[in-house]
DNA sequence: TTTGAATATCGCAATATTACGAATTTGAAA
DNA sequence: TTTCAAATTCGTAATATTGCGATATTCAAA
């Protein structure tokens, strides 16, 4: 087949689906970094910041709004983005509960996780 | 091209991007929120609550574990998948400092967001 | 030892994503 | 009005994902 089957699931599993897979590129993530940093960005910087096309850059941001991540704002023939932290929050908050509501369970026997890279973290991440 | 330029990104980037795409799939929402109830679920008592073959299932729990959201536990011929708080914290630290660390901007003046649906949310969201 | 259940993997087809350059649209400035 | 810059959209090619049935593997139970 090769279509997802969109009708079993909720609305808001769809949509919280949508979010983080909006977040599952490492473009979009590097894009959303930058964004953060709050210099009023227009599609044609963001170039500076990751090695892409124009057309490419507005791809990803037109998915990131379709997602309701980012927001814009118009201004002549300018486009600047904005990061919706009402977006971010609403994943973080859905992520928090899942978290809270699973339960624990033994970790020390014989459960296998795989292992998490610890390396090239954001300032933001560092310890 | 069609394939993700990997080269510029961090490390940290590219994992963060991992996990968010793995729980970019409605199916893995849905499975997550299965696993949250701890009922020490296998990759067949998982067609219960998803649509879809054990093929698929099974591919899908792959996704996951190879973004570090779930691990497993093998008992005799059954193999038990379980969540990785520890990974979902990452993913919630994370956008928890991107929402933190991102400027505010006068919301009332033109910046346009795409609104949230609001509807069928998990029991766990609810107020 | 044989049987059966659970799982992962393979092969395949349909669809989606990623990326680029070209073309188009739009608004500001010359 | 003409020109230029910023954006999006279009067309296309390469690659990835999704999903299923079939197959192989593996362990437990009969």
């Amino acid at each position: 087949m090769g279509a997802t089957k969109m009708d079993f699931y909720t609305d808001h599993q769809i949509e919280m689906a949508k979010r983080c897979k909006s977040l599952g590129h490492p473009a979009r993530i590097a894009i959303i970094e930058k964004l953060m940093e709050g210099d009023k960005l227009n599609c044609t910087d963001l170039q500076f910041y990751v090695p892409l096309a124009q057309s490419t850059i507005s791809q990803h941001l037109k998915e990131l709004f379709s997602a309701g991540i980012v927001g814009f704002k118009v201004i002549g023939n300018n486009c600047y983005y904005y990061i919706n932290k009402e977006a971010i929050s609403q994943v973080v908050n859905y992520l928090s509960q899942i978290r809270l509501l699973t339960k624990d369970y033994n970790t020390e026997t014989f459960i296998y996780f795989k292992p998490s890279i610890k390396q090239k973290q954001p300032y933001f991440m560092r310890i």
